[in-house]
DNA sequence: TTGTATGCGTTATCAT
DNA sequence: ATGATAACGCATACAA
């Protein structure tokens, strides 16, 4: 509860010095095992906790995270910070948030970001448009970690999933229940992903010897909006130009297709069978439930920030090092470590839940 | 892009001393016109942002503000979040999320989190039994604000909303589509909001000469598991013992009223209307889409996170005239300002979202 | 109004 | 193995 204690204060209260109290918090292992458990004790029985900003200060490091993230009211996000968060409590890392809207420029933001030298690196959420300045500042050697719904091999270290794989599962699913009709709705095809869900479902109906037929091709973005569009103009056809089945890139479309089909009376999946993407929360609570490709959000979470610490570590220790050895060899510093050269590729499993959207070839109840 | 200037740097491009640049950097008004304008053009040009952890260490004071929050995946977390986000996006103080899991002694986490004497202030969303905790260290002087689904009046700053009269309100609904037999399910009751809800609907009913009948009150934990159970014990009677209406304490517990509903084939509105209290995301996206009393979630945060930061810049105010005047009074710093004596209270307004789960006068089931 | 000098709490580099 | 001491980048009291 004492307010404001500084290492000093511990020192003299262990009877030590400064530096030996510095070198008890970061186990150094260079002191003696009788004064660190001294020290240590000290420093438990007044809840020592030393002061963030001067180990920035002196150390050139910082303890800090930043996550760039989409609105938080977007729907996987808030499981991606759950991910995160879940492992920095293990950690002696704090994360600082940037939820950042779609009005600012950005790069700006970044700027600022990386300029403050708060954080010792970056978390960048479905960066989009922003990839190609964080690959630069990650040449520069910040250490950097994106989740991106792109799996467009890029410059940076990445997280994300194989999306093909799994609209090709998605779509393989529909092929196996029977429907032969398979209609799709896309994502914008500004989006890598959208563009790779859409090969995902070509693929499928090729390896099923169905030829791809434009007709039942819908151009959504990826809002429940526009999701209701595409189906309304769909169930505006004659009966027999249906599909019998559609693969909607997101789940979010998907909502606003069974609400067209609940407004009109159509049922589902007995006259038409849907299959989203993503596994937002909501997906499983619908009626009918949704049956979709799952991403695991909050693992990719897990697996991004565990990857972008050990990156910073492994920086820290590196310049430790050089300083040690090089004579100043000047000019801007360039990554050369394998590192860069071939950068982080984790894909976690996306896998398929079946729910009641889809049916089964005996279209039984709901179980 | 040049990676590290320093304050030093700026100075001397500009042809002045550090201490020139930092009063221009902190808006001094002391400085003279020309020379700050050509300060702040060496600044811009060089895109120079001073360095967080200096001015931690050299002014005592920080630009983060801690936030402590449940995980995201909690419904209404993350639209609270949003609000903080927006709100923070023009200011220059930044987040610092503490996403605290139920396992772990919330009590350590946050002794920890304010010995290191980081971040400037506190946010702390549904603190639940951390109340006490936090009081003590608000007493003390630390800046704190509380976004609280429990009412009950505290010593802590609280934004929050008026519960009970949002349970009435919800209530008070159903009484006027006719319905008489209304039954409730209760939140868990060491969380003073389901106290309140259960209040509301009481009063309510007396208000419209109603007595409370003990055999339509149901006990749920506020997940949609226990509203799955409730629903199941009350479908179960005979139907001439059914109510024609439900309030549950919240939309979770709703959506598994709904679940339970739609299975055994029974019509929500027509054979028994749902209302349910927070207004999640989801809840206008069912089928039916669900009747609630909305919380503004997003200006809770917003207010919040203003009044926050009003309190930091007030108390650094105060300190800094402090130490003009006062000779050292010595012993332990106590508030004797307003705000402890009388803390912030912010109730901001709820709203009964009618939608179909509440159905229409017309559509009053009889008996 | 502006420059100089000191201190913030820690790490890291020296000595010892 | 341990202790003194010099940075770290900035704010600020003080001198000019």
């Amino acid at each position: 509860m004492h307010s404001t204690l500084t290492i000093q204060d511990i020192a003299r209260l262990a009877g030590v010095s400064k530096a030996t109290v510095s070198r008890v918090l970061n186990h150094n292992p260079s002191v003696n095992a009788l004064l660190r458990e001294r020290v240590q004790h000290v420093i438990q029985e007044y809840d020592f906790v030393p002061s963030v900003t001067a180990i920035g200060l002196a150390g050139g490091r910082t303890r800090l995270i930043g996550v760039l993230a989409p609105p938080l009211t977007w729907p996987s996000v808030p499981e991606i910070m759950h991910g995160i968060a879940e492992y920095l409590e293990c950690t002696d890392y704090e994360m600082v948030l940037y939820s950042i809207g779609f009005e600012r420029n950005h790069s700006d933001v970044l700027d600022h970001i990386l300029n403050m030298k708060m954080v010792a690196g970056l978390l960048a959420i479905f960066p989009g448009e922003l990839s190609n300045h964080l690959a630069q500042r990650f040449q520069q050697g910040f250490p950097l970690v994106t989740i991106d719904d792109q799996s467009k091999p890029s410059a940076l270290p990445w997280v994300g999933i194989n999306t093909m794989t799994g609209a090709y599962e998605a779509t393989r699913h529909l092929l196996e229940l029977g429907h032969r009709r398979i209609a799709h709705i896309l994502g914008p095809q500004h989006y890598y992903c959208a563009v790779e869900r859409y090969q995902g479902y070509c693929q499928a109906l090729q390896d099923a010897g169905i030829a791809l037929n434009p007709n039942l091709l819908f151009q959504g973005t990826f809002t429940p909006a526009s999701g209701r569009q595409c189906a309304t103009m769909l169930f505006s056809r004659e009966r027999q130009d249906w599909p019998t089945a559609i693969f909607v890139a997101n789940d979010q479309m998907a909502y606003g297709v069974l609400e067209v089909a609940e407004q009109q009376g159509i049922s589902v999946p007995e006259e038409i069978a849907v299959v989203g993407f993503d596994d937002n929360m909501l997906s499983a609570h619908l009626r009918p439930s949704l049956t979709t490709i799952q991403q695991p959000f909050s693992e990719m979470g897990r697996q991004a920030i565990e990857a972008l610490i050990m990156s910073i570590d492994q920086n820290h220790s590196m310049e430790q090092g050089r300083l040690k050895q090089s004579t100043q060899s000047g000019s801007e510093h360039v990554r050369e470590d394998p590192q860069t050269t071939n950068p982080l590729r984790i894909q976690v499993p996306t896998r398929l839940i079946v729910r009641a959207s889809s049916g089964s070839p005996r279209t039984l109840p709901i179980g």
